[in-house]
RNA sequence: CGGGGCGUAGCGCAGUUGGUAGCGCGCGUGGUUUGGGACCAUGAGGCCGUGGGUUCAAGUCCCGCCGCCCCGACCA
């Protein structure tokens, strides 16, 4: 059998048309469904079990790091959003707004909250009263509604989940060092546990959050070669501070406006484990967030009650340390199965039938790689261990070649052209720091400039849209 | 908001010059099966997105509306 025939027949070749692709994946193992109001999905079980093992994860970090969890509401009145006028500007086109309770005009419209910053600040400042009061280290898991113009589940919807920090400090180094640090937790997060490559680095002036004074973020290449933004930390600096009026008396008894930081990651991570590990079976899920780790699919044959009885001892084994779950469905032939797993993405298969049962053994077979083993009934709970690590690391690797593999530095305009049209993915290119050029850019190729990265970003010739000098050597990307 | 596409059974689709709706999958029931998406038999399931028009007759032709998807412009 080639790789050929295995193709599930209900998914789109991702070559033949990858956006198709990544919506036959999500629909066809049920991570989430179209629903009836415009831009909005369901997370499905699946889907949302996916979500709930990136929550707890992050949550742990975020607990790690001194943040407590805290919920704000889901309204926000218009006064309060517009206090900050950058931060304004760069919202209002997409808020969405209440304007009624019952049959009753408000006096004053509710927006549905298209991040918390405002109603958050206007809470800081009842709170901050002294430098004793600093840090304040809140995060919030929540909804937020953003009415885009064109969606996709997962990557843009009008309402998605996330979590978002909001942090409030007495130095602008603190604040500094706390945008640095959550950046850099988002990016051990998705490193480790999503096994997703990303650079870090900042954003420039033109994409920064609006109202802060830097944007950070993380940048992660998808199959198709375009970038996707993995999470923002912000140091919002004094600007919030100042007009919601978060003060506190410092030490030497001078009133001093707070500094302050924002964070979030969203549900659209989930898009960039599909993209990055995908393949034309369907999904193909880190082992540590997988919803199911392991999948026992007995095969019974003629001594099906010796089979079921067998893979139930399995699975009691298993059970306790791993997410494993046992297929007794009768109806489905083991095929079938083979198939609906592998599309679902479940890292590990375990297949037991009536010559196993006798050898005392197991057949395993890995969703990474393909690759089949058997392995005795008695070294199978470690065996399994071994293999969920071997398989992240795995996959982690694979994205991680993927990604310098399409990588590439330029020189000048026409290669810059050359390498998105033909290649796609990363282009390092010299910039000379003016937004002209980089609007300029983004006017005749599409390519944003994903950020500024920590690493690499010595300028080594000029600015390859004006000739100038060049100040930093930056990533491009058509970006989703 | 521009460009394109699509609305017919739960899903995917077919439906000829207009003549009163069909296929595959799925679903129910009974049985045989089960090591890479099994098979036989037998059932259930439709206001053909919506409003108007043309016609003896509209899923089909004409006009409007609504919704959804894709690709762009703008954004996690």
């Amino acid at each position: 059998m080639t790789d050929e025939d295995q193709v599930v027949k209900e998914i789109t070749p991702m070559e033949k048309d990858f956006s198709q692709w990544y919506i036959d994946t999500i629909l066809k193992t049920e991570l989430a469904d179209y629903t009836t109001v415009r831009g909005c999905i369901v997370f499905r079980p699946y889907g949302y079990a996916l979500w709930e093992n990136m929550q707890s994860l992050l949550d742990k970090r975020f607990k790690e790091t001194g943040h407590k969890n805290a919920y704000f509401p889901l309204f926000i009145p218009e006064s309060l959003l517009n206090k900050e006028v950058e931060h304004v500007e760069g919202f209002a086109p997409e808020v969405a707004w209440v304007t009624h309770g019952g049959d009753e005009e408000l006096a004053e419209r509710l927006a549905v909250r298209p991040t918390s910053e405002t109603i958050i600040c206007s809470m800081y400042s009842k709170w901050v009263k002294s430098w004793r009061d600093l840090p304040i280290l809140i995060n919030q898991w929540a909804n937020v509604v953003r009415w885009e113009k064109s969606t996709r589940p997962f990557l843009r919807t009008s309402e998605f989940l996330w979590q978002e920090g909001h942090t409030a400090h007495s130095t602008e180094k603190e604040a500094e060092q706390e945008t640095l640090r959550m950046l850099d937790v988002y990016r051990d997060f998705v490193e480790s546990e999503l096994a997703l490559p990303v650079i870090a680095g900042r954003k420039t002036e033109n994409e920064k959050f609006a109202g802060a004074l830097r944007t950070y973020c993380i940048e992660a290449l998808m199959k198709d070669g375009k970038a996707l933004q993995a999470g923002t930390s912000h140091n919002l600096g004094q600007h919030f501070a100042e007009v919601f009026d978060i003060q506190y008396l410092d030490k030497d008894g001078q009133l001093k406006y707070v500094w302050q930081t924002s964070w979030g990651v969203s549900t659209r991570l989930i898009g960039a484990v599909i993209m990055t590990h995908g393949d034309n079976k369907g999904l193909k899920l880190p082992p540590r967030v997988a919803p199911i780790q392991a999948v026992i699919i007995p095969i019974p044959g003629k001594e099906s009650a010796v089979v079921y009885d067998r893979a139930k001892k399995l699975k009691e084994t298993l059970k306790g340390a791993y997410r494993v779950e046992l297929d007794m469905n009768d109806e489905k032939t083991p095929g079938w199965k083979f198939s609906e797993y592998e599309m679902k993405g479940v890292p590990l298969r375990i297949e037991i039938g009536p010559r196993d049962v006798k050898k005392n053994q197991v057949v395993l077979v890995r969703r990474d790689n393909g690759e089949k083993t058997s392995v005795s009934q008695d070294e199978l709970y470690e065996t399994v261990g071994k293999l969920l690590e071997d398989i992240q690391k795995n996959m982690y690797n694979q994205a991680k070649s993927f990604t310098e593999e399409n990588t590439h530095t330029v020189h000048n305009f026409d290669e810059f052209k050359d390498v998105l049209e033909d290649k796609k993915g990363f282009v390092k290119a010299n910039w000379c720091g003016s937004t002209e050029c980089e609007l300029a850019i983004k006017e005749k190729t599409m390519a944003t400039i994903r950020c500024i990265p920590f690493e690499d970003s010595e300028p080594d010739g000029n600015c390859i849209c004006c000739g100038k000098k060049a100040t930093k050597k930056v990533v491009f990307a058509r970006a989703y």
